[in-house]
DNA sequence: GCCCAGGTGAAGC
DNA sequence: GCTTCACATGGG
């Protein structure tokens, strides 16, 4: 094999130089740009090829090819754990695939669906979307959280020639803000949620950190005390940023899905829904909750998401 | 104008 | 327990 990644024509041979700004990831069955794009995550901006965000303050640019993702980012990195972590590289999704019932309706999201993955996101930067998503379409979702980076999250550097980038504002930043700062960055009635959750993690009164360690009942009982998050939102987050693969989000998609393709022509209340979802899908719920998400809004749009 | 959006919480049966 | 409604705002 031949040395190392160097592209500079002036490096001393005695010293090991490393591209500490660019890596290739091999990956296998991963669609980046369906994940990026599937309403887990808001602040993926699609450019050409490639896509270009922000995670854990670092501004980072992918590009997905058949068989890799390769990374490009501003400052020098010498660990990309942040990277696989966030993308979840190391996990073998066959195996979350044969966990999934073999049904019709899950067969076919699977098709449509192929490459689709999670991804583990910051909790705080989770929370907070999710407390704006509520009965708001993902393009303005990922329109507010814009707003709101831009006026309130420190900048970081971004590669040249790339607009401005700005990182998550902190739960310590967003409780200094009063409700009218935030009612501007278009969130209406969701403002004063957003401001009590940033001033509770600011204070210590709830800890995001210490959720990584308790069951799912209990990490989802601690959610629930905010007000504004209720059982769909808090299963968002526990599925997107803490890993807790049983969490099964139901939102009117997925609420439409299930009762067409599991219970046509019945009436199903939705904690029906939620007993049946928490038995029938198995250890990786949530993960075949997102594939059921993206068919049905890949396949249901023309028709209403409400139920009849 | 009208309906809807990755909901929630309060109020009414 | 289940249903209805208000809550802001913008897109189709």
């Amino acid at each position: 094999m031949a040395n190392s990644c160097c592209a500079h024509s002036n490096c001393s041979p005695a010293v090991v130089c490393v591209d500490l700004r660019n890596k290739t990831f091999p990956v296998r069955d991963y669609d980046l740009g369906m994940t990026l794009s599937s309403g887990q995550a808001f602040r993926w901006r699609q450019e050409g090829e490639t896509w270009v965000g922000v995670i854990h303050g670092r501004w980072v640019r992918l590009r997905p090819s058949a068989s890799s993702i390769m990374a490009e980012v501003a400052q020098p990195v010498r660990d990309w754990n942040w990277l696989t972590e966030y993308l979840q590289l190391e996990l073998d999704v066959n195996t979350v695939l044969a966990s999934f019932p073999d049904d019709e309706p899950m067969q076919a999201a699977t098709a449509a669906c192929r490459g689709l993955r999670l991804l583990r996101q910051d909790p705080w930067e989770c929370l907070a979307s999710f407390i704006l998503s509520s009965t708001k379409q993902i393009l303005q979702i990922q329109q507010i959280i814009t707003l709101l980076c831009q006026r309130y999250g420190p900048p970081v550097l971004a590669a040249l020639g790339c607009p401005p980038a700005y990182a998550f504002p902190s739960p310590d930043r967003l409780a200094t803000l009063s409700e009218t700062e935030l009612r501007a960055c278009k969130m209406g009635f969701r403002a004063p949620f957003l401001l009590a959750a940033a001033r509770e993690v600011a204070e210590g009164k709830l800890q995001l950190n210490a959720l990584v360690k308790l069951p799912l009942n209990s990490a989802r009982a601690e959610l629930l005390g905010l007000a504004g998050v209720g059982r769909k939102i808090s299963d968002c987050v526990l599925l997107f940023a803490y890993g807790q693969q049983a969490a099964f989000p139901v939102d009117v998609w997925v609420m439409k899905a299930l009762r067409q393709l599991y219970f046509p022509r019945r009436k199903v209340s939705l904690p029906r829904l939620q007993e049946f979802a928490a038995t029938h899908f198995g250890p990786h719920a949530g993960y075949a909750q997102q594939y059921l998400f993206h068919y049905a809004r890949s396949q249901m749009k023309r028709t209403t998401p409400s139920t009849p």
